[in-house]
DNA sequence: CAAAAGTTGTTCCAAACGGAACAATCTGTC
DNA sequence: GACAGATTGTTCCGTTTGGAACAACTTTTG
């Protein structure tokens, strides 16, 4: 049996792009966690905790489920781990008795650094057949997927 | 706490673009197969499976987990749901004793097709904001991106 | 042609995942 | 101000996941 073109599948089908994109999610950028898992410690779930800490000073865990969209068990198991290693300061919310405000310890920025440089590295190799105009159509696009899909219900 | 812009995040991590990219396809594709698996009773690896036979005549389940980048064990587990539900079909490769050469049944490729529809409606949804102009240009830059991708080690 | 190395598909297992239920707290309404 | 309804964070639990080991088979090498 002669293998496939294994690309071209992609361009028949009808929902290509969003199947591009899931493609490129799965096979190329969620192996660079698992591979930084491995380094670090560290899943992906907790990085991004650490990630939005390191982009806004204090937030509660809530907050950080809705700017991820991820569930807010996976939030609240991340805050207990990153806060039982030191990375991840909590201080109860004074004028609400249910939250809790996180903040990220100078430990957590650090790991945060390395780690968004791998991550950086990373794009950087994904992107590399993109010329200078292509690079910016696309982060023009995704930012405008990016805004419209944060309104949009799951 | 005033709840911070949904969005701005994105805007100054360095990996932006794929952060975007894991950002639509977990935020909003993922679900999407959610809800494939409750109206069809199929999760994303066996939808991909029939994809997959619906775009190629022939395969063998290894050819599949090249194609679509998944370890080989996810191939299996789907490959024998599919054989069970009647949207496969299999038979061993006179030629090589260790794989088999699986085909989709009409039912399957029914089933394909509806599945498609929704996923083409979805991104239909999620690319409502875009030009025609832009996507082409997405489209472009998407194929260029997974072709290199398909190249890249994981 | 025998032995070593590689490939295919499968099973096993530990980890990750997310929906659902829950207790604690806050908000709105009468 | 009490009570219904919403919100936050957590725990529980079944499902999904992918790495690793494995058996069967094929290919390569000496």
């Amino acid at each position: 049996m002669q293998e496939p073109d294994p690309t071209s599948i992609f361009d028949t089908i009808e929902f290509r792009d969003s199947y591009r994109m899931s493609y490129l999610t799965n096979a190329v950028i969620v192996p660079t966690y698992e591979q930084i898992r491995k380094d670090f410690g560290i899943i992906r779930a907790e990085y991004h905790l650490l990630m939005c800490l390191a982009h806004y000073p204090i937030l509660s865990a809530q907050e950080v489920s809705r700017l991820t969209r991820r569930p807010r068990n996976s939030i609240s198991r991340a805050v207990h781990r990153m806060l039982d290693v030191g990375y991840l300061d909590r201080a109860p919310d004074p004028n609400d008795g249910r939250q809790a405000l996180l903040t990220i310890t100078p430990a957590g920025r650090r790991l945060h650094d390395k780690i968004s440089a791998r991550l950086a590295d990373r794009q950087e190799q994904i992107l590399a057949p993109l010329t200078a105009a292509e690079r910016q159509q696309l982060d023009r696009i995704l930012q405008k997927l990016s805004v419209h899909a944060a309104a949009l219900p799951s």
